[in-house]
Order: structure tokens, then sequence, then C-alpha cells
DNA sequence: CAGGATCCTGCTGGATACTG
DNA sequence: CAGTATCCAGCAGGATCCTG
């Protein structure tokens, strides 16, 4: 094996990574998990994402949705009601975002006591 | 469709998604094009990977390499010669990783446009 | 209830200089 | 070459208050 930066293309091709990671809005730490939330349920209130995605503040949550609506992932329909409501759904863009997404979240769950233990280990070794 | 926050479990089991997702290390934006990366070839320099994650600094990716090791996804190997030389490569866990992430790294390859035009019509209607 | 506005802080991460 | 150390700016994001 020759060092990739030897390979022809390799650098150009792997250049425009980051700018296509970025419109995967994977620099936004929540996007993922409000993409997940809303992939299971179709017509997410305000509230439920929030409480579903716990830790985020509302201002945040507010943003990463805004973001996402822009980059049509996400559909907002607002309810002229008293109290108001509103309520967030995967676009068909959304949805195909969804797949990786929820793949990853699921490698997560499977795979948290291997991270914990390598980590412990190696912690283990440092001191 | 009745409303998540009362369908029983749901919020407890998805409490622990912040945590589990943390673990994933998404918080990284980095993180995941280095796995990426190193998911290609075997035995990338440091120098290499600085060049293929394209506007990274040396001393992200040192601490992102550090937190891959110490999540056991990530393999260090050091060699003892002048100049030095140092070897990075996914470990068994982390080419189970590798799978999902690349998975979204397609899926931003293969929709970037779609994403752009969505942006720019949601300006368009804002103007 | 859904969020806009504002203020403020901590940490991310960049720049630079230095070492084995 | 592959880091480490230090310093520091910027901004993500939390807290709080306010509105339709």
């Amino acid at each position: 094996m020759w060092p990739l930066s030897q390979k022809p293309g390799w650098a150009a091709a792997t250049a425009i990574w980051s700018t296509r990671m970025s419109l995967a809005r994977l620099d936004n730490k929540w996007t993922a998990m409000v993409v997940i939330a809303l992939g299971r349920g179709d017509g997410l209130r305000f509230g439920d994402l929030r409480a579903v995605v716990q830790g985020i503040s509302a201002k945040v949550l507010t943003e990463t949705l805004r973001d996402l609506e822009r980059d049509g992932i996400v559909a907002r329909h607002e309810y002229a009601e008293m109290p108001p409501r509103v309520e967030y759904e995967l676009t068909a863009l959304g949805r195909t975002l969804h797949v990786p997404l929820q793949a990853l979240g699921r490698w997560a769950e499977k795979h948290t006591a291997e991270v914990l233990e390598a980590r412990e280990a190696y912690d283990a070794g440092r001191r």
C-alpha cells in the first residue's frame, strides 16, 4: 500500500468531503438526533422533540429545525389554533437521510458497552 | 398517531440517546471524516490524514485520534525510526462503525445538489 | 405552547513556537 | 515527521425574559 498522498485524484476527491459533510449537517451535534427522532413518528410537536432529544435548549432546537427546514429535510406545519400548535416531519429528502442516521444510532446502541470497556482499559493503562 | 410523550417507555428509551450518540463521537464534527478516511486505506500516517481531512488542524487531529484510540476505534502504531513514523488504522470495532459512517458520506455526496436547491428556494421565499 | 430577543460564558479549535 | 505546549478569539449554546 503506497501513501495516499501519492494516489492520483485522491486528494482532490476527498478535499470536498468537508464541504459535503457539512451539508449533511454533521457539524451541528444535535442534527442527527433530531432527524432520528423525527423519523420515528409523524407530526412531532416542538415540545415532544424537546423531551425526546434530551438536553437540547429551546433556542438550539429552534435553530436546528430552521436549518433543517432550509435544507429541505424537515417540513414545518403551523396550525392557527389557540394555544398554537406546530408540527414537524421529515420530507422525502429527509427520510433518505434518516436511513443512514438510524443505522448510526443503532451502532451506538449496540456498541456502547464495548466503547466503555475500551475506555476503561485505556485509562487503566495510562494510570 | 398520538403524541410521543404519551407513549409508554418512549421517553425513557430515548432519554439515553444523547449519551449513546455522544459515545458514537458525533459531538466532534471531525470524527466522522477521520473514520471514513481511515476506513479506506490501511496504515495511514498522520500527515496523510491531515491532507485528506481538509481543514483540520494538527492539534484537533491529534485530539480526535486520541479520543478514537481511547474508545477502541483506532489503533496507533509507532515506529522507532528517524524520522519518526506513526500509522493509524481502524480496529475491528472501528470497522463496524465505518459502515454506517460511509453510508452517511455517500448520502452527502448524492444529495448535495438537492440540499443546495432547497436552500436557495428557502432563501428566495424569505426575500 | 412555540419561539423570538438578548445577554453572557465556556469550550472548541486556530495560530504559533518548540521538542524527540 | 509527529507531535506538545501555550495562548487566545469566536461562537455555540445556556439562562432568562418576552410575545402572539
